[in-house]
DNA sequence: AGCCAGGTCTGCG
DNA sequence: CGCAGACATGGC
């Protein structure tokens, strides 16, 4: 048990950043935040400036919560417009997490199609079906499951997790993963492009997912992620759609992407976060 | 009941 | 390449 105090020049919202969608694995406790991290139980609270942590140690927690970058400065790059000024403003202290590549690979397979207390629930259920139990502290708490304990069941072991058609994506990815343990240390050696690539060649990996997983798993801060969301935000505010567009195409994604590549540069992932989090009040809709 | 969700895959032209 | 449909599941 300790803390770490925020500096004043490096703000950060714990709250907001573990429940914005990037992490799937915190649940909110009273005023306590409690979660799984790389097989151990951590359980952290903010109280003002100050970060309270049982669990992982002060260096752990800072690197995951990235706080040794400079938040202002990059908002004051990306910060180019009313648009993304309004997003910026509605989530102060926004940090996204430096998680393990291998648990946000999955997660974002899940994340097709669905919704996000559903993500929450598949990853859940993974872990608890296939995960190790953690013996201290007590509680029912599971280590995010390896790839070989992905690979190893046949799917209808699977299918108690409910994952739907992703069953087959999971399995297939994990079994990659299983026979080639060093890959993910070698796309993240790679640069962005060919990075991308590979994502894109696991089963169930499409652009917006490779750019999830980059973004949150590669810590590659350019990745602009395209999601239903962000699409209709950069429709609404950035890029008019192309006449007769009925359904939403994988062209038009492209288009998006390469907009907001360009647009808000190097720190595009934070800016499409930044508009994702105020998604609400960007279309006006208080749907979430 | 029908539509939608932090999309991807397949099959066709 | 680009487009249309299919696809499991659950919430509203």
């Amino acid at each position: 048990m300790g803390f770490i105090r925020l500096r004043k020049d490096l703000p950060c919202d714990l709250a907001l950043s573990l429940s914005c969608g990037q992490a799937f694995r915190w649940e909110q406790r009273g005023d306590w935040w409690a979660g799984v991290v790389e097989g151990e139980v951590w359980r952290l609270r903010q109280v003002g400036d100050r970060i309270e942590y049982q669990g992982p140690t002060a260096a752990r927690l800072r690197d995951y919560m990235a706080l040794d970058l400079d938040l202002p400065a990059i908002q004051a790059v990306v910060d180019r417009d009313p648009v993304i000024h309004a997003a910026i403003t509605a989530c102060p202290g926004l940090r996204i997490l430096r998680q393990d590549p291998w648990e946000i690979l999955i997660s974002f397979i899940c994340a097709t199609n669905t919704h996000i207390p559903r993500i929450r629930q598949m990853i859940g259920s993974l872990s608890r079906c296939f995960g190790e139990r953690i013996s201290s502290p007590p509680g029912a708490w599971y280590s995010f499951p390896s790839p070989e304990a992905l690979a190893a069941p046949c799917r209808e072991t699977l299918d108690e997790c409910r994952l739907g058609y992703r069953d087959r994506y999971i399995h297939g990815t994990a079994a990659r993963i299983a026979e080639d343990p060093g890959l993910l240390g070698r796309i993240a050696a790679l640069p962005h492009d060919e990075a991308r690539e590979v994502l894109l060649s696991f089963p169930g990996v499409g652009p917006k997912a490779a750019d999830c997983i980059l973004l949150f798993g590669f810590h590659r801060y350019e990745a602009f992620p395209v999601d239903v969301w962000i699409r209709r935000i950069m429709h609404r505010h950035y890029l008019a759609p192309p006449q007769g567009m009925k359904t939403p195409s994988e062209k038009e994604d492209r288009r998006i992407r390469a907009f907001g590549r360009d647009y808000f540069g190097e720190w595009a992932g934070y800016a499409q976060e930044f508009l994702f989090c105020a998604r609400g009040d960007l279309l006006g809709d208080r749907t979430r």
